[in-house]
DNA sequence: GGGGGCAGTGAAACAGTGTCTCAATAATGC
DNA sequence: GCATTATTGAGACACTGTTTCACTGCCCCC
């Protein structure tokens, strides 16, 4: 991670590298959980930069983020039981989709992880037709 | 939607209303669209009351909403390319899953509406082994 | 190996979302 | 109608994430 940083241009400082070391740690990890563990190992890393480097971070593709949109609840009336989205990275429309993740898949996880679904959530992201 | 407030001994409030209202009009609605929509037809109701109005409804079933629960970034090193999570809820712990959803189905959703795909998310909720 | 330019920083203020508290209000059952 | 009590609106609060700005320290160049 350090080295696509600085394949990219990127200055390695201590900010950078603490937030490195943590995400190495592995696991999942909100950017609060982050912020905070980063700042025990490194108290005088500042919680803005560490939001910086989990951006840039993504921006060049070594670190995986879920919910990285503006966190917002979004709601509309229960229809078919649920349904799925596809959002458009430019206009931000939101498209509904009927379609859905296959039964099989669902089943699938429950027997290998021994997990009990009952919800899911499935969203697309890309260039809706008018962009 | 009302009915269901009513089926479950919940009173019918002008604030009810005024959710369910905005909400029969459709389409997909970020929480604080949905405030300011109700403030516009009825100015009397409060924020809270709208909050309120859609948790009970979430809760109810009658109402789906996406990124419901606590609305933080989460980051995960960036492995073979992508990956999916299961989020107990009762221990909000998450598993990485390996699955996912089939490329089919991302082309059949790219042809039938005309969209690029260039990214999903894939979550699935439920109770883990432990709970 | 020692400057110098400037990318990057920490601190603090800010903006936005969602929750909580509490006195006041109004929906319901009688 | 009236009493009960669920529900409300206002505002304070907590939290996440962003922005600003003066300062710092990384890296290139000689």
């Amino acid at each position: 991670m350090l080295g696509a940083l600085q394949a990219a241009g990127y200055r390695l400082t201590t900010a950078r590298r603490a937030v490195v070391e943590v995400l190495h740690r592995g696991g999942h990890k909100s950017a609060p959980q982050i912020v905070a563990e980063v700042q025990r190992s490194y108290p005088g890393v500042g919680r803005a930069s560490v939001y910086r480097t989990l951006a840039l971070l993504s921006r060049l593709g070594a670190l995986q983020g879920s919910l990285l949109r503006t966190a917002q609840a979004h709601y509309a009336a229960a229809r078919r039981g649920h349904h799925h989205h596809f959002v458009c990275n430019a206009c931000q429309q939101v498209i509904e989709l009927e379609e859905c993740a296959p039964a099989s898949l669902m089943e699938g996880i429950e027997r290998r992880w021994g997990v009990r679904i009952d919800g899911h959530l499935l969203e697309f992201y890309g260039l809706c037709p008018q962009c």
